[in-house]
This record gives C-alpha cells, structure tokens and sequence, in this order.
DNA sequence: CTATTAAACGATAATAATTATCGTTTGTCA
DNA sequence: TGACAAACGATAATTATTATCGTTTAATAG
C-alpha cells in the first residue's frame, strides 16, 4: 500500500471516528484491491494471509463499520431474509436506509421505465427491479 | 377462499405439475391475502390458526414452489449472504436468475438515469439500485 | 372405487451466516 | 507515559434455512 492510499484510509478513519488499527487497515485494503462483490467469508480469505490470526468476527466488525460510514456499499440492503412480493403489479421500492422499511411505488409514478439499448455479453433482460434508496419521512424527521 | 380462487389455484398448481394439497392451498390463499414483504415466518404465523399442525419446513418448501412455478416472487434475489460492493463507479447490476451471477453494468451503458417526478409520502431519494433480472448468456445455452 | 406409488407432510437434526460475549490487547489523547 | 475506551481473538449463541426420514396423502390406472 502507497503512501496516497494509507493517508486517504487515515483520513477516512478519523473522519468516521473509528480507530487506525492494522487489522482494519488490511481488511479495507484487501477490499480495495478486489473486483465484484465478495463475500465477507472471501474477504475473509484474503486477509489471512497477511494476519493469519486473523479472527473472521474482526473482518465482519470492520465490513460493517465501513459500510455504516459510507467507505463501502452492500449490494442488497435486503439480504437478511427471504421476503414474498404479494404486490402482484408491476412495481418498484422504496428502502429507507435507516429503518430498512420497505414501500411499493408503482412503475407508472416512478416513470424511469426505458429499456435499455443494448445489454453486454448476451444478457437476456426480462425484468427491472429497481430499489429507490434514501429516508422515509419518519426516519427524516428522526434526524 | 371464493370457488375462482380455488379454481385458480387449481390450474396454477396443475401449470406447476404439483400436487393441491391442503397446506399449500392455505400457504397461497394466506400470501393472496397479505400485504407488503412477509417472511416466511411471517407466513406460517398466518397459516397456524387455520393448520395448527403445519411444520415451518412445510411453508418453506411451498414458498419456493410458488416462486420457482413463478407464482409469486422474491423481493431481492440475493438476500442469501451479504456482500460488499467494490466497484466504486456509479452502476447497476445484471443478475442472472438461473446462476444467480451478478454483473456489473455501468451507469451510463445502461441509459435509464431519469430521476423521479415525484416520491409519495416524503420519502427522500439518495441514489438509484436497479437490478436487471435475466438470463446470462451461458444460462440461455444449457437450455 | 380401490390399490399403487410418488409427492407431500411433520418433526427435528443439521448447516450456514451472522452476531454476541468476554477476557485480553492496543490505539488515542490528555 | 498512563488511563481508558475501542478493538481484538476465541468461541458460544442465535437466526435463517435446508436436509433427512418415517408417515400420510393425492393422483391416477385399472
């Protein structure tokens, strides 16, 4: 890691109010330097080999206060448990970052409906799922 | 549970080569009248009154029925494990809903940025998630 | 209408992912 | 440099989900 990335990961830190510790420093490099969306299991893995006392709870504190501070995203703010769509039109969602509520906005109201023009390497579309992510009013109002 | 919603269900299990149980029947009948995203816990506290005796492992396996027979649907099609998002550019995600795969797909190829008119109920828009729900190309060949 | 058979069921064990606990170690800041 | 909160590692606990297995039931051929 160069001198540009350990201050930008200093920086970060004290802005987030959390500690600069080695442990933490590895695991948001090793982030940094993956592709995709990986597990925190994969990270996991990553990092043993640069602490092998590593402990997986250690990786797993640390993803969550990076994404609480906004230095990583999650790919699906839903991911805890299965949940049914009863809603049987076509529709999208409001997700509220805080209380991870979850409202139906119709197709129609949203209006961002066009198809896109081309999709790389052969995809097949047959559906938008589109989550609209922010603050409900309640969780504005509570801040 | 009206006799065209009986026979609804009927055709739709035939449609699935299933068998119509009772259970299942009320497992439908309860994601028909339900509101919003039940989990299956959720569900089996519905069905309980009318089935005492249903298992949980019995609401599940129908759950994935429906879904698989595409009588209903999931919210998020990767809620199993959380994962991190290292691609720092603005972009969306094809997913495959064979393989589960997830690619990425920047902003701007895509082409449907349009922001809302309008959000009902106050709800304060951050940024767009937009899942592209399909068939990669590899899953389109072995079918 | 009944016998056959695969599918479905209920109970529950097993697994996977995640979180909590707790004693020890380490940054931070006065 | 010392005090103290934060972070760490080990691991137990929890939660969500899936698998197993013996029993019951629906589908359907006769």
């Amino acid at each position: 890691m160069n001198a540009a990335e350990i201050r930008e990961f200093r920086d970060a830190c004290s802005a987030a109010g959390i500690a600069v510790t080695h442990q933490r420093q590895v695991v948001w490099q090793a982030l940094r330097s993956m592709h995709g969306h990986p597990s925190p299991e994969e990270i996991y893995e990553r990092v043993r080999p640069r602490i092998p006392a590593i402990s997986l709870a250690t990786v797993y504190k640390n993803i969550h206060l990076f994404i609480e501070s906004g230095m990583f995203r999650e790919v699906s703010l839903h991911h805890g448990s299965m949940r049914v769509e009863t809603n049987p039109e076509p529709h999208h969602h409001l997700v509220c970052r805080v209380c991870k509520s979850i409202r139906d906005i119709d197709a129609e109201t949203l209006g961002v409906a066009g198809k896109p023009r081309r999709l790389p390497d052969g995809f097949l579309a047959e559906r938008y799922a589109i989550d609209i992510l922010g603050l409900c009013a309640k969780c504005q109002k509570s801040m």
